[in-house]
RNA sequence: GGCGGCGUGGCCGAGUGGUUUAGGCAAGGGCCUGCAAAGCCCUGUACAGCGGUUCGAUUCCGCUCGCCGCCUCCA
């Protein structure tokens, strides 16, 4: 059983879908108004992560995304660059999959624009206005929280709660200032879509609810985003699709993932205290930075520091050479297949591999990714101990090995991790590298270690690193210097 | 002010009512090596503070201090 913290009731639950063995999440995407920051992508990478898992426990997962591409940041966006508010939108779409592609995170599999279900929306809000949830006044339609009884339930706030805030400024045309609008009259020259209010758009909210319920259906398992949602987007978005249907749960689960901080404050594009996601990933091997997203739980929030960013390039490379390691010992005997699903309900009587065992316990646990790294660092101690002590001529200490590698491709796989740069390259580089070290060898054994080393080091400067074994020398992709 | 969370060894970061160490990074020592690199072994005696519950608390409760998020667009 895998258990997953919900913020709804604000605890960890079991998670158990509304129909056997299928999953079906819906993860609120970024607004395309410019690329994303390292906190968004972290979000991002850990929902990814989260399929990933469920995937491989066995479930069937449906994993719906949007993107928001209408706005007011996008119009002001547009209006600054002198180009479409559309063109903004799908710029920065692309900009974002590469981006996020880069960080090894898989497409979903249905991704949903606001601007292509404003029918829905309109219909969505007529009923809304229907029910007496909401009311039009100006040209704009606007939410009444008071409509819906449970208001707040999700941020566990009440009406009185926030009203003793003060920060909403009151508008003339609202009834209450909580209101929250679904349809927005457009100004001239903005972009817009006619309606029975007129010409206008929809509300930032509204889209979810609408597009997540037409794709997964009214009580869908699990919805997620960053915790800077969860009020006012996620709770509207329940009391919309609620509201609307006259029915609960909108989602059945609410998962919410840590903010990334700079220095002692949330990074945030309005803030204006970000730091690129390409920019890093153009510094960082990208799977170094995935690591880094995943080295903690997704609930807490993390402060961004390259010192950590590095802490977590060495930890990763020490797969990554364990990886070339294990290849170079076990040579043609090196494994292929790896296990790619541990299905929750699999037959009993089958244990899993120690570390697996120990990964997927943690990670049953509301996706506790640092005791699975712990387990794959162990395992790789183990597993260089056999590589280092070892009689690997010994078939016995072949399999162990082999065996351990088969683990570890397995659990790295789950996170996404591929570490290309093992495998990077053509043959001919190989076949390259393979001519000098069989230069190197040559001067070796004459004792001529002055030109050995010459060798090594050029090699090291050019980024392949020569390490020398019992067994010859193995050679990898590495940082230069 | 309301709601939520956090404070673990130099840094990052799990976890637990007690007897055996999370893990990573960094540091020091050692082994291995022609020299390296990689790896392996060893070392550091951590749980903000103060009370309480308990035979026993870092782990439960209360308080204090400090920090952060949400309450406005935001992953």
């Amino acid at each position: 059983m895998i258990r997953v913290h919900d913020t709804l009731t604000g605890k960890i639950v079991d998670l158990e879908p509304a129909r056997p063995g299928r999953i079906s999440m819906y993860v609120c995407g970024p607004t395309v108004y410019n690329q994303i920051h390292i906190g968004n992508a972290r979000s991002m990478v850990w929902f990814d992560m989260i399929r990933r898992y469920l995937r491989y426990r066995g479930f069937e997962v449906m994993y719906v995304q949007n993107y928001t591409d209408v706005d007011d940041k996008i119009i002001e966006r547009a209006n600054l660059e002198g180009i479409a508010a559309e063109a903004v939108a799908n710029k920065y779409e692309h900009a974002y999959e590469l981006v996020m592609g880069a960080l090894g995170a898989e497409q979903p599999d249905i991704l949903v624009r606001a601007t292509q279900h404003i029918e829905d929306m309109v219909a969505a809000i007529k009923g809304l206005i229907d029910r007496g949830m909401a009311y039009e006044s100006g040209g704009n339609v606007w939410f009444s929280v008071e409509a819906f009884p449970g208001y707040g339930k999700l941020s566990n706030r009440s009406l009185d709660d926030m009203r003793a805030g003060e920060r909403i400024e009151p508008s003339e045309h609202k009834r209450n200032p909580l209101d929250f609008a679904l349809w927005k009259s457009a100004k001239e020259e903005e972009p817009s879509w006619p309606s029975p209010w007129g010409p206008g758009r929809p509300g930032w909210h509204i889209e979810c609810s609408v597009m997540s319920t037409k794709y997964l259906g009214m009580g869908f398992d699990i919805h997620g985003g960053g915790s800077d949602l969860i009020f006012p987007h996620h709770e509207n978005e329940i009391a919309q699709a609620e509201g609307l249907m006259g029915s609960e749960p909108f989602a059945r689960n609410w998962l919410h993932a840590g903010m990334v901080q700079m220095e002692a404050e949330k990074m945030s594009k309005s803030l204006g205290n970000f730091v690129l996601t390409a920019e890093i990933v153009e510094r960082f091997d990208p799977e170094a930075v995935r690591y880094w997203a995943l080295m903690g739980s997704y609930r807490s929030q993390v402060t961004f520091s390259e010192a950590t960013l590095n802490d977590a390039t060495q930890a990763h490379s020490r797969w990554a050479t364990f990886l070339t390691a294990a290849r170079h010992a076990l040579g043609d005997d090196a494994p292929t297949d790896l296990v790619t699903h541990r299905p929750v309900d699999a037959a009993e009587g089958e244990p899993l591999p120690q570390y697996v065992a120990r990964a997927v316990e943690g990670l049953d646990d509301d996706f506790n990714s640092a005791a699975a790294f712990a387990a794959i660092h162990d395992l790789v101690r183990e597993a260089n101990r056999s590589i280092e002590g070892a009689q690997l001529n010994e078939p016995e200490a072949k399999k162990t090995l082999s065996g351990l590698l088969e683990q570890f491709l397995e659990l790295t796989h789950l996170f996404g991790f591929t570490f290309p740069r093992t495998t990077e390259g053509t043959e001919i580089l190989g076949a390259l590298v393979e001519y000098l070290l069989e230069l190197r060898e040559d001067a070796r054994k004459d004792k001529s270690f002055d030109r050995a080393d010459a060798i090594r080091a050029r090699l090291i400067e050019i980024g392949v690193a020569v390490e020398d074994t019992p067994a010859g020398p193995r050679w990898r992709i590495a940082d230069n210097g």
